[in-house]
DNA sequence: AAATCAATCTGGTATATACCAGATATTAAG
DNA sequence: CTTAATATCTGGTATATACCAGATTGATTT
């Protein structure tokens, strides 16, 4: 390629993205192989995996390991500081949550915890730890540290869905304050693996710490995303 | 290199933050050149840029243009739900914020904001485009729409501070409601030029509607902030 | 001492090529 | 028809090399 001044890289960016506007592709439909794009461009593959990037870190579209890449679906919008979970925010939103539980233990708090939950090391606590997806799409994997103490045999019932709806429903527990951070975050090590996302990929870090109204500490939070599923909305009246 | 079952990337990637923790390299203090690493590593310096890319996408080092690679500081905590605003923030945290007023104007309220703040389209709204600093790092670019109503001549006030601070102290204006969205976001375009940061390079991206007890609109805020330079911390009571 | 120019250092972009490894589709065997 | 082996397609990793453009440094001139 190479005619304007712009860098080639950005030029098929351009166009690769007018030409997926151009065919109307939607969430989840597969792009042109890298090798089909660099000819059809004329241009090499390492610059057409640049283009790819862009668009990439963009959110525009995303890639499936060794498969191909996909365009991104809208962003999920998710309200951290509602408990509706996130089973019903998918599902209000008209696409479809999936769940799977990938471990559940009751183990020991460690420091870290301990430290932020005000609890002494050690104390029991469950952890359950949960790959979701929206549409099919691997977008989050969760790690919820819960207090057993006034829920006990949580982990015999069903955790593919809504813990909170079991919390409030079955437990009769309901949060009353909440600490939560967000940052951006790369998905590396078993996150990466876990969602099935190249080492490295963009991510957002979500954590939540739930106490009750008595200042207890009932549950913590924290949630890996692709960088490209969500969009948090939360309203602070003040 | 390539001597463990690990892609060369990953291990030179490892390797050099051991060796960015074993000499204590600060924040903002630069990396060796890439064509030095890549002799060091013994590899190319595509590979090094590979590593280079993962440590950026983790937020651990961060480029300047041409100038180098640099360890990244500490995020900075901020909760955008109060309204001390960021000048108090950061220096509060130990750091030394700055800030250039990259253009301040009266305009009419475009389309797509007329539809946010509930007030008709061409309605007069002030615009404020500000770059801010930490340390001398630019890490944000700012919008800010503001209700001229409630706050005659605010322009020809300094907007290098605290705007915030202005319209609670010199106007008597306090928020009520706010409504937050975070998402990731790729700097591109005028945002990414404003902020010295390669296109395509990972950013936050943070919206505030704010209005006041009445429910009218105050002011309007779209942040486009380098994503390494903060963590989003939010206290919701309920 | 200050301003100007040139050399040099830095990351940014680009081509060409090769092989690897997982995912998928195809074919052959039971 | 089901299963297993195989070929093929995909992106992932890696080397070698070249030139460009902005940033910095150092020398030269005024």
């Amino acid at each position: 390629m190479q005619r304007s001044d712009l860098p080639v890289y950005i030029q098929v960016r351009d166009q690769l993205w007018l030409w997926i506007s151009e065919h109307r592709l939607g969430g989840q439909e597969r792009l042109p192989a890298e090798r089909e794009l660099a000819s059809r461009f004329n241009t090499t593959r390492v610059t057409v995996r640049q283009a790819l990037g862009q668009l990439e870190a963009e959110g525009k579209i995303f890639r499936s390991n060794r498969r191909g890449w996909y365009v991104t679906p809208e962003r999920l919008e998710y309200d951290p500081s509602r408990d509706i979970g996130f089973y019903n925010t998918v599902s209000e939103q008209g696409y479809t949550p999936s769940t799977e539980t990938l471990s559940k233990e009751l183990t020991e708090m460690p420091s870290w915890l301990a430290e932020i939950s005000g609890l002494p090391e050690g104390t029991p606590v469950y952890h359950v730890l949960r790959r979701r997806s929206i549409d099919s799409r691997c977008v989050l994997v969760e790690h919820n540290y819960i207090n057993p103490v006034n829920c006990p045999g949580l982990l015999s019932q069903d955790t593919d869905h809504s813990i909170w709806e079991l919390l409030r429903e079955t437990y009769n527990l309901h949060p009353s304050k909440r600490q939560i951070e967000i940052y951006p975050q790369a998905l590396t090590g078993i996150e990466a693996e876990a969602l099935g996302v190249n080492p490295g990929s963009a991510g957002l870090y979500m954590q939540r710490l739930t106490l009750d109204t008595d200042a207890n500490f009932l549950e913590f939070d924290r949630e890996y995303w692709v960088h490209d599923a969500l969009k948090v909305s939360v309203q602070a009246d003040q």
